[in-house]
DNA sequence: ACCAGAATGTGTAACGTTTCATGCCATGTT
DNA sequence: AACATGGCATGAAACGTTACACATTCTGGT
């Protein structure tokens, strides 16, 4: 006797098609059954309108096809845009994804954490700047940015080749003096190697360079005075700026614009991300990460199984994109 | 004997407390235990570092304390914002969330909601575009911004009145002939309202008005056309523009300042929507949307079992923000 | 025609919970 | 002292799946 009204089950599948109940097992996971069983079962599965449930599947087999992404936030847009793209990679294997905005707090961060280990999850791709997070041994878990133990690979953009990008860019467009402007750092903070690769790109092209670190924590206040006292007659020591994220670019701008300099005739501006605004286009001239290739590149890292190895560290390519707050177009 | 190394159940927590198994799920699941037996089991919980098996409790429950959240995407600011709230207002209750992005691609929505019909999660909050999703009676389902037929909650924003606020702030401010610059409308979307409200706000205020629709699907390059055909003397016919997204807003900021045209000084401009830039201010004067009240009334409608008769329709508050494109600051 | 062996379908145990009927014990009543 | 009562802990069944051991049918070789 059908219950009525409910999710048929494979139990009911087997009745309609006349078969035993791992034979609709079978068929359903793409197991060998001879052709008469197999569409007898597909007919039955058709006409009930049968999905397996994942939760009973998820307790047999102690998987989930699920995925937790933990990450600060999705109301910036760099990180919306990656979990974005780390959602259509895991779609196309199938894998669901759980979102965990944590607010980088750490508490929470710890909870999800603690979650995959018991199972709930298949897996973690963590973009988190806690550096006291325990990630047990068995835990299948992909870092961005950041790397935590050669047991977990991380995934970052090249930054050293995006800071010397970025110099080289400020040298061709004819800068004579330039600054780096970035927050507080962390110890192994990928993107802290955007400052030896933009030292790098200076040193190589004779480019005069001064550097302000804000301290962790501060407000930007620190950059407007840093900026303030670099000036003499009216006009900026600096002509060119490359501001260590587009946040604190469109910020540095601002303050510009209050100054009375002109982006990109007086100071030209180059930004790291390669956020773009919501009508589509970057804020401004930028080192672009590939944000598409890093969440490809986390998902095939966590999902692969039978990587010999996993490296620890996986740097993808950036690009420079001209938003323009630089002067390409003065050279045509 | 214990199992080595695996994640410890019920069974374990039950063989280590000296208790039977469904002493142990009352002590997790809070329901009335003798005090020896309650502690002993908590002891035993803490020493195995117990957790329950979620989909376990799923398989039996058919409650999955999961909620599947669709949107086009993650990307754009408003909606990212969008997830972000709606994640907290789900924590908040315990309850977990499945991002879905659908790049409002109908095949995937009715992939997703297929899911929840399946018990595979408990219900569903859709920000979606598509007329034609089927939605059978007993899936809990929560709208955002769109009219799914009365047996379906939709919240959204008072677009009404934020159609009608924009108009009364350019009167405000001064404008002697304003036009709003809108894309094309499916039907029953309740951002369609923002028109209404706005030509409302305008015949109050004896404020002259045009109106700019641009077709479905169409490139923005409409909106130039408009606007330079309305151009007299180096002038523009307009002095304020309503714009129904803060993403038209930015682009046809962009135009103006392609046609030498000043904001605010020459045309005042207000968006929709509040969307912040990476920099943490508004890109534009907006009418801020109430992004964390819509997320949190979702969730509210969504979970709320008994609750006597869902309303159809929940309209929230909207605000004014000023973004420096507008003249409030010569008022004072 | 018979049988070995391959091929394929069947049925059941197990995954870790919750829940409910059962039974035990202690308390209080007559 | 005997019994009714209520409070609690117990243990087994069930949720929907997978996988494995077993049973059955089919094939082809002698």
């Amino acid at each position: 006797m059908n219950k009525v009204n409910s999710t048929p089950t494979m139990k009911d599948v087997a009745a309609e098609a006349g078969v035993a109940l791992g034979t609709v097992s079978k068929v359903v996971n793409g197991l060998p059954v001879g052709d008469t069983y197999k569409t007898r079962v597909e007919e039955a599965i058709k006409k009930l309108n049968y999905q397996v449930n994942s939760y009973a599947q998820g307790l047999k087999l102690q998987k989930t096809r699920t995925v937790a992404f933990l990450i600060p936030n999705t109301k910036e847009p760099f990180y919306g845009a990656l979990a974005y793209y780390i959602n259509i990679a895991l779609l196309k294997r199938k894998y669901r994804m759980l979102l965990c905005s944590t607010d980088s707090d750490m508490g929470q961060e710890q909870e999800y954490i603690k979650m995959a280990q018991n199972n709930k999850v298949d897996g973690i791709i963590g973009l988190t700047y806690n550096p006291d997070l325990v990630i047990e041994e068995g835990t299948p878990f992909v870092a961005i940015d950041r790397s935590m133990g050669s047991k977990i690979p991380c995934v970052a953009s090249d930054n050293f080749a995006g800071g010397q990008l970025a110099a080289e860019k400020l040298a061709d467009l004819g800068c004579r003096k330039v600054a780096f402007l970035r927050t507080g750092a962390s110890l192994n903070n990928e993107p802290n190697k955007r400052r030896s690769g933009f030292e790098n790109g200076c040193l190589s092209r004779n480019l005069p360079y001064e550097m302000k670190i804000l301290n962790d924590g501060d407000p930007y206040q620190e950059f407007d005075d840093f900026l303030i006292s670099h000036m003499k007659d009216g006009k900026l020591e600096f002509d060119g700026l490359f501001c260590v994220t587009d946040g604190i670019a469109y910020y540095i701008m601002k303050v510009l614009r209050r100054m009375k300099l002109r982006v990109p005739e007086d100071v030209q501006v180059i930004g790291f991300d390669g956020v773009k605004n919501v009508g589509g286009d970057y804020i401004c001239s930028t080192i672009v990460q590939p944000v598409p290739e890093i969440a490809e590149m986390c998902v095939e890292l966590l999902l692969q199984e039978n990587m010999p190895v996993k490296p620890p560290l996986v740097c993808l390519p950036v690009t420079y994109a001209c938003g323009g707050t630089t002067l390409e177009h003065m050279k045509e």
